[in-house]
RNA sequence: CAAGAACAAGUCUU
């Protein structure tokens, strides 16, 4: 059944489920065993697909079959309950297989850390990588990458070098992914000296930068407002053949219209498509929202319908720009109609959609509606964040109330957030 | 080399 178990963990790679279910179901009728493998395979094509609840249910279903789930199918779900911000369910189930005896390796620690860093966890990932020697793991270059990366998105690129240096002198070679991950680090601090003399030595530490490696490059001169440079490195690697994909594409179209270059944005657009890419929904809401900031509404819902006739969902973001377009232009009630449409959806609202309505509203003059919304918020699970004070306090100082306004500095103090 | 891990793009206040 290893050619059976090929075939079907093939198409759960190529995203192909119904065609792997239906093998499976095939061979289970024609009397061919699955085994832990087959499962697993089938575990990791529902989790990859983000159908996270059937996974959960497949793995109930191999162990009612006799069949014992072992480190990797565990591995499989704890990562994918990481990835779609479980952060607790995925902790538990890791709990769950240390009750069990389950063996320890180097990849459940990799997922383990990686899952605690995006999480902003960044001490207890530590802890985990601290450990990982006295229960006989070897952290590898994918675990040091994983910590390099996660320091990095804290702007500890300090500490980020100091790993780079360790994980080194253990003999481990850092390679694309690590470099990225530092250039990307430092690119958001805009330190673009540092990130073009990694760019240069890669290549003499025997490390080719990748299209990523590039799209990074191009997003970091694009924030900078350096379109020259960003397109240079463009030609650059279509030079090395490297293919741009949607994510290069994107950089460059934000950096066009952000600054100011709807057209050329919209031109560039038009020509990904002609390269046979599929656009996704980040490029159409880049678009939007700059239709929007250039008070082009018609265009900006043309984009949306164009979204909805491929096929494209609207998440949060999208959301959040709609509703921005509109209530600046003072349409707050068609802004708060579609935060019930999210609602309809089970799309969840975060910080952004309710800090951009209470905005509104505050701009509006209507602080009533603003405290109303907040309360919604809060009620959602979501405590004001630095922006939603700011939002707030400004409200109030916009209305002559400063003692109010005031009030408000003092419990954002009292909340642990710095005015800025 | 029959199953599992790492890097890039879009939105809010001032």
């Amino acid at each position: 059944h290893i050619t059976h178990t090929t075939l079907i963990s093939a198409y759960c790679r190529a995203g192909k489920l119904q065609e792997a279910f239906t093998l499976f179901e095939e061979f289970v009728r024609s009397g061919i065993m699955p085994n832990e493998i087959t499962y697993s395979s089938l575990i990791n094509g529902l989790c990859k697909a983000g159908k996270l609840l059937e996974a959960r249910e497949l793995l109930k279903e191999m162990q009612n079959m006799g069949f014992f789930p072992n480190h990797v199918t565990y591995t499989t779900l704890i990562d994918a309950l990481f990835k779609s911000g479980k952060v607790q369910e995925a902790l538990q189930l890791h709990d769950e297989t240390v009750r069990r005896g389950l063996a320890f390796d180097t990849v459940i620690f990799s997922v383990l850390i990686d899952g605690l860093c995006k999480g902003g966890k960044l001490a207890k990932a530590r802890e985990m990588f601290e450990k990982m020697p006295r229960l006989n793991a070897i952290p590898n270059h994918i675990t040091y990458t994983i910590l390099i990366d996660g320091h990095c998105k804290t702007g500890n690129i300090e500490e980020a070098w100091k790993l780079l240096d360790e994980m080194e002198k253990r003999g481990l070679k850092a390679n694309v992914v690590t470099y990225n991950a530092l250039i990307n680090g430092l690119g958001k601090k805009g330190q673009i000296d540092e990130i073009v003399e990694i760019f240069n030595t890669m290549p003499k530490m025997g490390v080719i930068p990748s299209n990523v490696t590039y799209s990074i490059m191009i997003d970091t001169y694009c924030k900078k407002g350096n379109l020259q440079q960003a397109f240079a490195l463009y030609d650059e690697m279509l030079q090395k053949q490297l293919i741009p994909n949607v994510v290069t594409f994107s950089a460059l179209i934000n950096g066009l219209r952000k600054n100011g270059k709807m057209l050329e944005a919209k031109d560039l657009f038009q020509k990904m498509l002609e390269k046979g890419l599929f656009p996704n929904s980040v490029i159409y809401t880049s678009l939007i929202d700059g239709f929007f900031k250039q008070g082009n509404m018609t265009a900006a819902f043309k984009l949306g319908e164009e979204m909805i006739e491929k096929g494209l969902m609207f998440d949060v973001v999208t959301y959040n720009v709609f509703i921005n377009g509109l209530c600046n232009r003072g349409k707050i009630n068609e802004g708060k109609e579609l935060l019930s449409e999210m609602h309809r959806k089970g799309l969840a609202p975060d910080h952004v959609t309710y800090n951009t309505l209470i905005h509104g509203y505050c701009k509006a003059g209507n602080v009533n509606e603003a405290f109303e919304l907040l309360d919604e918020m809060m009620r959602n699970g979501l405590m004001p964040n630095i922006v939603t004070y700011n939002t707030l306090i400004a409200g109030y100082c916009g209305l002559g109330s400063m003692d109010k306004a005031e009030e408000l500095l003092n419990e954002m103090i009292k909340r642990g957030f710095s005015p800025d």
